[in-house]
DNA sequence: AGAGTTGCATACATGCGTGTTTGTATTATT
DNA sequence: AATAATACAAACACGCATGTATGCAACTCT
């Protein structure tokens, strides 16, 4: 039987924990402060830890951004429910517009668009912002790709969904007030109907 | 006849004229930094102005930043051609695209965002925004306002292709080289056909 | 149980961006 | 023409956000 010793951690627990919090906590600020405003100072202070911590595991703030993007990408990649089955732009649009409504998306695209604007930052994040834009598109489900490609008009048609859920999720970035709310129903109910024409149209597979 | 005295300008065309190259230069930082990175030394040396300059002219960055926004608003808001008589939706959108593809646009963007993420700078600039968006809105043609409160679904697919634009501005934005134009276009003509079904529904006044 | 390594805190040092002050030339006022 | 006010430059001083040591405690290995 183990004692009750209070220290009974292995090194890999507490470096993954501290790392997570300081993760946690890039996160957080991103969403309240922007990256603009986002500093090294805050993420420790909202962590609990200090400067000390954060540097010990991160060279500098373009390794720990980095490192947040990743994560971000991992908790936005796992799908909520097994729909591979079904290959409706429906689906695609619903499915994508359920993680950008997320709060947590905002700090995905501050850091994208702060890597935009500065090119060192902009080549650490590559990766991580080609795998995440990966997540939207619709290749990953194969019927579904088959289908995009005899028909440019449903490539055409997933484009607009894109593009106007990243505007809405923009605007629900830097208002987060539930105001804009039935703005974004209005929006999301004439795409999903577009979308539920088309897929009718093309007879897709649905559960 | 005037002499050729080379200090022939008034106090007030010296004021006009610092005042407007630091404006653009200010333009062409948030461009081609984004407002993180954006400082006024460098916008300083852009304008080819020292820092005593800019502060003589504004008490600090904020009120830089108010005038430079309410300047944007001013070449925004200019229309480029007479069409009060085209109170058709698929107008609305193309002036509105117009608007957006434009470099100085991103300004605007940044801007916005920091706005959003910094409520002093957010109480500065409200004004200015709340002008911008209403460049976009379509109140502003009492034919097709009157239209629009006819029919939902008319707002509908005017919102859609609000937030569709502003996410292509925002693509275009943070990669500013011509390779997506492709996909810009596939979009808009998406966006423009479904204007002009509703158009040609309603009988829409067009020149 | 000892030496060695890793995790983290404290304190220090530096660069950079901003606001402030002082000084000088140009324009306006009378 | 003399004085006042304005436009701008140059130099200063400060805060703040990084990055860099140094030191101690906790864990790992043999």
């Amino acid at each position: 039987m183990p004692t009750s010793r209070p220290t009974a951690r292995t090194q890999a627990d507490r470096s993954a924990e501290t790392k997570g919090r300081l993760i946690d906590a890039t996160v957080a600020c991103l969403v309240d402060y922007g990256y603009a405003r986002t500093t090294t100072v805050e993420i420790c202070s909202r962590a609990g830890l200090t400067r000390g911590a954060y540097n010990h595991h991160y060279a500098g703030t373009e390794a720990l951004f980095t490192d947040v993007l990743e994560q971000l990408y991992l908790r936005f990649a796992k799908r909520e429910s097994d729909t591979a089955h079904d290959d409706s732009l429906e689906r695609l649009i619903r499915e994508g517009w359920a993680k950008m409504k997320r709060p947590e998306f905002k700090a995905v695209i501050e850091l994208w668009l702060a890597s935009r604007n500065d090119p060192s930052l902009g080549a650490s994040l590559a990766p991580a912002i080609a795998r995440l834009s990966r997540i939207f598109e619709p290749r990953a489900n194969p019927s579904l790709g088959e289908r995009l490609d005899a028909d440019p008009d449903l490539v055409a048609l997933y484009r607009l969904a894109f593009e106007a859920t990243i505007g809405l999720a923009l605007g629900r970035a830097t208002s987060p007030n539930g105001s804009a709310v039935q703005h974004e129903n209005q929006v999301l109910d004439l795409l999903l109907s577009l979308a539920r024409d088309q897929d009718r149209r093309q007879g897709a597979e649905r559960p």
